[in-house]
DNA sequence: CTCCAAAAATGGAACGTTCCATTATTATTA
DNA sequence: TAATAATAATGGAACGTTCCATTTTTGGAG
């Protein structure tokens, strides 16, 4: 039943060496493991663990070695399916790593996300995975890297910070998507979604613009339109789009959560997205599959990038000038049918 | 810059205290804000702080009066939106009281499910918030909420345990939708999605049988289908569904991510869903209202039971003996179009 | 001024662990 | 068997904070 506790307060570890007939400092040798106890004395620590329902006390261990096996991650959007996958990518590599997150969302709100991560300090965070909320500046992130803690910049970065990042290429990305929609011979294509604010809305409008400009197709700017990065703010976007005189022929969206509600705006208003209307997205989450017509957009392996960001945190962790690290992951097109080709085409990306 | 530390480790009290010409107890006094300490003397002291970069060390203060204000959260699926939801809702009545997270994602296995409900202890959590993993046993979460540690179960409850629980009604919400399909006339209603060892399924099973048995309505066993609770089971299981001789005119399915799957089947065998066959489901995640046509779905409000969860965690937390509470949550019908009509219809729910 | 109460500040023990320098035990070799 | 080496086990200081019992300072009232 591991009861025996009930008395008063933990148990500890002081207690469980009287059980056991051994000094404390026996039992914390079997704890970390480091010394060398003898086989039987260990089993017998081992059982009167078991039996008084010992807990280690992590709080108090990291107060002598300065340690601790927590780490944080820090999300904008926990709702969008892009982050909760990234996460999991995240989480996976921590705990084989033996590491446990906090795992906190922000709501895109800068004063909440200053104050989540003051509390990962104060609980001793080793370092802190963070997907920085929409107006975040480099000095909001400033002095976190530096000292104990490291820090990994994941999927957003920060103009004019140094901190070591994971993102997609973005750029390259974009431009892989737009060519395969200028190759199917549009011409006339709005960008649409995100806040002009957002850097990696500037990093993927450039990569539409490169493909633009190579076409030497002109970037209307009348379909250049700013969106929050939700569904509704898709909904509104093609709203927007569709009420124009001279509508484009093709969409690309910011990501994918905004393409799907484009496609909705335009499948409200009797327009069969693939056929009337070409539409893509960015990230490739798991709904990009399922949705009808299923959508074209860019692959960016939000796991695989949460487990490269977990990975790249560890590696500065263990080793402190390893900071400054930047990895950009790679961005493949992934050609379903929302951009009016139902049957597998062969792509002229790169 | 509140840069000055670099020369060794974390800058502690006794520092501040020096830097502020004060004991380090002073320094103490105004971070806990118990004592009484004159204005001035306090001002000069949140300089030094601000000046040296000083972060609170909650483990060393935990360590002397036993407390943290640490919360675990244990998620058997994060990319299920429901449960991404319900953790907002969590978070966010946390993050009001001064609590912070751990969010940890099991991926609905038990061994790591106790893996990291141990990690958040050693960590000192106060309390934990358990949506199980399939396979949980009374036993695995036994002793969890003695001694100093609270338990809520959220969402799943499990067969046997006695621990505090935050679920929406079940049965009744099942009961609820399948009446409205026996009211638009449909006799041969399948049950699609789940497992059938999971507690959960077996009540909204039992309400659909409540809701049959009241009109008279047979059960067919062989429309009695189980799946995976994701949407590739929805897909699998719907795809079981159609292949049959004597189809179903209705389908009530486990949750909206197994009904968008089995929409999307029936959809790819030219089925058009609220026409041909009637489709609905329970959760009402946001994808329930974007998708085409519109899920009809039962509202249980994640976010809502995220924060009747934490607060009730909380409840316990500040006083122990406040343990076995059990909340039960309305679960609203909400008709749109899955199930075939098209126009706000009144509702015959109860 | 002196006295006294209230307010403000202090020093040291305690929290549960790890680490270091020792000491006790066991095994190995001459 | 003695000497040595290796292995096991130990006691106490230290980590950064809070709390308690005290001491010092302040400011009125007599």
């Amino acid at each position: 039943m591991t009861e025996a506790e009930s008395d008063k307060g933990r148990v500890t570890i002081i207690e469980i060496a009287k059980a056991a007939g051994v000094s404390k400092s026996t039992v914390s040798l079997v704890l970390t493991g480091r010394g060398s106890v003898k086989r039987e004395t260990a089993e017998r620590i081992q059982r009167a663990m078991d039996q008084l329902g010992y807990v280690y006390n992590r709080g108090a261990a990291g107060l002598r070695n300065a340690g601790s096996n927590i780490v944080g991650i820090v999300i904008n959007d926990l709702s969008n399916p892009f982050f909760a996958e990234l996460s999991i990518g995240i989480q996976n590599v921590l705990q084989m790593s033996g590491y446990v997150a906090f795992l906190a969302h922000t709501g895109e709100s800068v004063s909440q996300q200053s104050q989540v991560i003051r509390m990962m300090r104060e609980n001793g965070a080793r370092g802190i995975i963070l997907c920085p909320a929409l107006d975040t500046r480099p000095e909001d992130v400033e002095g976190l890297a530096s000292g104990d803690a490291s820090l990994v910049l994941s999927i957003r970065r920060i103009a004019g910070s140094q901190a070591s990042l994971v993102v997609p290429d973005n750029r390259a990305g974009a431009a892989r998507i737009t060519r395969h929609l200028l190759n199917l011979g549009h011409r006339r294509i709005a960008y649409v979604g995100g806040m002009g604010s957002m850097v990696v809305r500037q990093d993927r409008f450039q990569g539409f613009a490169d493909a633009m400009a190579d076409a030497k197709c002109a970037i209307d700017p009348g379909l250049n339109i700013e969106s929050l990065p939700t569904k509704d703010g898709g909904v509104r976007a093609m709203g927007a789009v569709l009420a124009l005189a001279d509508r484009p022929t093709a969409v690309v969206c910011y990501n994918d959560v905004v393409a799907i509600g484009a496609m909705l705006a335009a499948a409200r208003r009797g327009l069969s997205v693939g056929t009337d209307i070409a539409v893509v997205g960015f990230d490739d989450t798991e709904e990009a599959r399922h949705v009808v017509p299923a959508l074209t957009t860019v692959s960016v392996d939000a796991v695989g990038l949460g487990e490269r960001s977990a990975r790249m945190l560890l590696d500065q962790i263990a080793d402190r000038n390893a900071a400054g690290a930047t990895y950009v992951g790679e961005a493949k097109l992934i050609i379903r049918e929302s951009c009016g080709i139902h049957h597998r085409a062969l792509a002229a990306a790169g």
